[in-house]
DNA sequence: TTATATGATTAGAAGATTCTAATATAAGAT
DNA sequence: ATCTTATATTAGAATCTTCTAATCATATAA
């Protein structure tokens, strides 16, 4: 993985990688959202959802359109959050491996590899 | 979304927000690995791998299989790690909405509402 | 058993993140 | 005009993260 690249998506990432800035984003996801309809559902003060929602604006997570003095916040990737709430919300096993299986492993591959040359 | 889960969701999704450890995830993608073998790819002391990879084992993102002096690492959870590059591999517009837009989709799901009632 | 190779740990400085308190801004109501 | 409602900004303390330097531990080779 090139190191641009890395560096970009490990700052969506940190986008992400809060709690509050998570449930904020699940919300979204049922649909558009004014501040004081979080302040309603997170246990957290006004001033605090607005700094999060301006990090989550920085990283191109959300955007809003003014409705008089209401700000309607919406997600602007919506693939994106729900793919990876789903991807979290989804089952994950944990696998353990040997060294044993780690070398029949190798060995597959590499006779995958010389079928392909033959 | 649950407090307990967000928080938990955002603590896994720290350990992927760095751009060390996404270039360890991603080469790890391709197979198993050792420290020596990230050394010559990456452009960081063997130190620093050392405790990104502790980070990674601490969200049970990797674990290694001993093989003498040598830590043969992969991935313990490779559908996430895999689905995560992926969503961030591809392409995801960033949407704008107007609040015109935003009250006709209101209208409209008010109308399916309606139309489920009725 | 001494040397070498692989990899982990620890301490601490530097930097980034997060939260709170205070304040600001802007729209709509009175 | 003033008040209220909705939301943002700023400053700074507290905390967390990250990196570097030094050191340790263990396995194998000489």
């Amino acid at each position: 993985m090139d190191p641009d690249r890395a560096y970009e998506w490990a700052e969506l990432l940190k986008a992400f990688a809060h709690p509050t800035r998570l449930q904020i984003l699940a919300e979204l996801g049922k649909g558009t959202r004014c501040v004081t309809d979080m302040e309603d559902i997170l246990p957290v003060t006004q001033v605090n959802i607005s700094q999060h929602l301006t990090v989550l604006r920085n990283a191109k997570l959300v955007d809003f359109a003014q409705d008089g003095a209401v700000r309607c916040y919406y997600l602007s990737r919506p693939k994106l959050v729900e793919g990876v709430l789903t991807l979290l919300s989804a089952d994950h096993p944990v696998l353990r491996k040997t060294k044993e299986q780690i070398d029949r492993e190798k060995a597959r591959s590499g006779k995958e590899r010389v079928a392909v040359r033959a």
